[in-house]
DNA sequence: CTGATTTAGTTTCCTAGTCAATCAAGGAGC
DNA sequence: GCTCCTTGATTGACTAGGAAACTAAATCAG
């Protein structure tokens, strides 16, 4: 074992945990995704949409973090598999916008099932207590650290 | 405004707000390790490598919850920056062992030091009491959901 | 000993992002 | 009514990782 100056481990860091955690509960919820044949990034796009007006895709790049250049290439997709539609905007000929199909939307409530068996999965080992303590100190969290937009990164 | 059926909002799940939160001070620890050529995983493979013996990719492999391709990869990158070195077993002629330069060595408390400062930044908002009851809690949910790797994908 | 299986690592192909360059449409100043 | 600048969106080059096919070495069965 080599002799070296002790530095702070990998797991003393609260980012490394928060990490960890999120990841694993991240890729649990892609996998039950992929069976509808959906991404992460696919389903937050749809919840955005939900029950909401076609926006432009700027705004749903803003709402959600990621680049114009991501969100081009997310809606592609979309449209191939008939969840989304692209519409141009009349009055600004650069300008479109971006709405669920009835396909999309029929299929919103069925992920967002999916979600919501995926957060119990997870966290039902917690109290409801220890649940609104998290939620609580993760608010906090983003409040301090500006984190307005949804993370897709 | 279309009308739809009710379903949770995005920021309802706990699984959300994680990973938004993980995912900012991911992105600002890995912007702190760029100006030192660095990425995440890097950094990662280096601190498990630091003040050990040098260790087959295989086991960094499990240890960081990466696939051995990526490890392949991640290897062939730090031994192109003289951060690491890979050694063939004398032993057994398909294994071998990555191990820090000097070079590497030295770097690994200038990076601990950006991870400590990173960590600082973001949660210091909350008191000590707040901190230890995040860190229990986060350590419950890696425990109940057999989360042993560090979180890489 | 030889052929089959298992193991360690690499490579290829694919997906999903970013960044920077680009293109087209609007709007401002003269 | 041009020219210039700005803005919305797309495209191409690049990066990082996963899955699975592949290579080579070791082990095991007979």
């Amino acid at each position: 074992m080599p002799r070296v100056p002790p530095v702070s481990d990998l797991s003393a860091h609260l980012g490394f945990r928060l990490r960890m955690v999120s990841n694993h509960v991240s890729h649990a919820f892609a996998t039950k995704l992929a069976d509808k044949g959906v991404t992460v990034a696919e389903w937050s796009v749809m919840r955005t949409l939900y029950g909401k007006d076609p926006m432009p895709p700027s705004r749903l790049a803003d709402a959600m973090g990621m680049t114009r250049g991501a969100i081009s290439k997310l809606a592609e997709r979309l449209i191939v598999k008939t969840l989304i539609v692209r519409e141009a905007n009349a009055d600004d000929g650069r300008a479109q916008t971006l709405g669920l199909t009835e396909r999309g939307t029929a299929l919103v409530p069925e992920l967002a099932a999916l979600a919501d068996r995926n957060d119990a999965e997870f966290f039902d080992c917690l109290t409801g207590d220890e649940r609104e303590t998290l939620e609580r100190l993760l608010n906090r969290l983003a409040e301090r650290g500006h984190m307005t937009a949804l993370p897709l990164a």
